[in-house]
DNA sequence: CCCTTTATTGAGCGATCACTCAAGTATATA
DNA sequence: TATATACTTGAGTGATCGCTCAATAAAGGG
């Protein structure tokens, strides 16, 4: 008997990403997620229940996709391998809304309001950091890398890394390419 | 004939400094401004002429002040060590905002929106990286690190590197002050 | 003292914020 | 086709945004 809905939901939550992303959560209005969305007010919150909870769903596609696409590359090109192409990988999509992970960008907005979506963002962060050390304890395994090192150290160490180039791809003259060639080439005197 | 002001201006700079500093651009209102700068509006417009012009005037003193630690512990312990010491010292302050840059903060808030605060955060970056490149030159010539290098290239890394603590150090559960020695470490192997 | 000049006050401006809801519309099932 | 069940619309909610300004208070110079 229900009528359906006439759009993708996916398709919607990935461009509220890429607004949010860009943007930031404050700078981005309902007005914005309207206009992107060719959405009322009404429809928008019969779909999504609130401005937060669709900028959650848009982080969660955010991280999954990121991961995905981490796990991809360690597929293809093994796990070493994966940790030096993913740096540039991340910064040399033009077509990206922004350079700098929405999840530190959602972090530095939100956490000292002590906003849920900080933490949420944290946690996703989490996540991250442990497939970046269980690529450093395969690389071992594989007799990559020297396995005296700590995998969670390295990949502490790797994610500020990728926080740091992130940051800095973001600002205007800075060669952030020169960077990421720097951080996979670190990866080699391990 | 006039009338003095019954504030410390430079005191209220420092005040909105941190205000903005912890809670962003859009996260500090003219409300939260006024009740801890203990001022009403009119006096507020009076004294700064608008909520841009101040944050202008609270980002200078916070990159000078930057800039000033900095050289201070060059002219304390000299320029490899003052890099060496400068990203612990910049994390472990429990008094301070926060432990994320202001400067990067105002970046990646502001930049998508072209706002010339997120430009003018860049110009701020921009010298502070200069100042490293020149403590990089300073170690260079007192053979403390090889000649080899471009500062250039060592600070644009350094800078990096730093942003990537600062926010890592920004995030709960992360262990920052180890990152900011492996940082320091790798001076040493320069 | 008076007078000029500036600082301070605080009510309130228009604009925008996230969001609501009653009314209208489309669709799958009976 | 009739009906139930959603989805869509868009005017409008109260709250908050950055900011203005006329009125008042205070402090120097004469």
């Amino acid at each position: 008997m229900p009528r359906k809905p006439n759009y993708d939901r996916n398709e919607l939550i990935e461009r509220s990403r890429d607004l949010f992303w860009r943007r930031g959560w404050a700078g981005t209005s309902l007005k914005d997620l309207e206009a992107v969305l060719q959405m009322k007010p009404g429809s928008f919150y019969a779909a999504f229940g609130s401005k937060d909870a669709l900028f959650k769903l848009a982080m969660e596609k955010y991280a999954v996709d990121g991961l995905d696409r981490l796990k991809r590359l360690a597929t293809e090109y093994g796990p070493i391998k994966a940790l030096q192409r993913f740096p540039q990988m991340v910064i040399e999509n033009e077509e990206a809304p922004a350079k700098a992970c929405m999840l530190s960008k959602t972090l530095l907005e939100l956490q000292a309001h002590n906003h849920p979506l900080a933490h949420e963002a944290n946690l996703h962060l989490l996540k991250m950091e442990s497939q970046f050390a269980e690529l450093f304890e395969q690389a071992q395994s594989s007799g990559e890398i020297d396995s005296a090192y700590d995998p969670q150290v390295l990949a502490r160490r790797y994610q500020s890394d990728l926080l740091g180039l992130r940051v800095s791809a973001e600002r205007e003259g800075v060669d952030a390419m020169a960077i990421a060639a720097e951080i996979a080439d670190s990866l080699t005197r391990l």
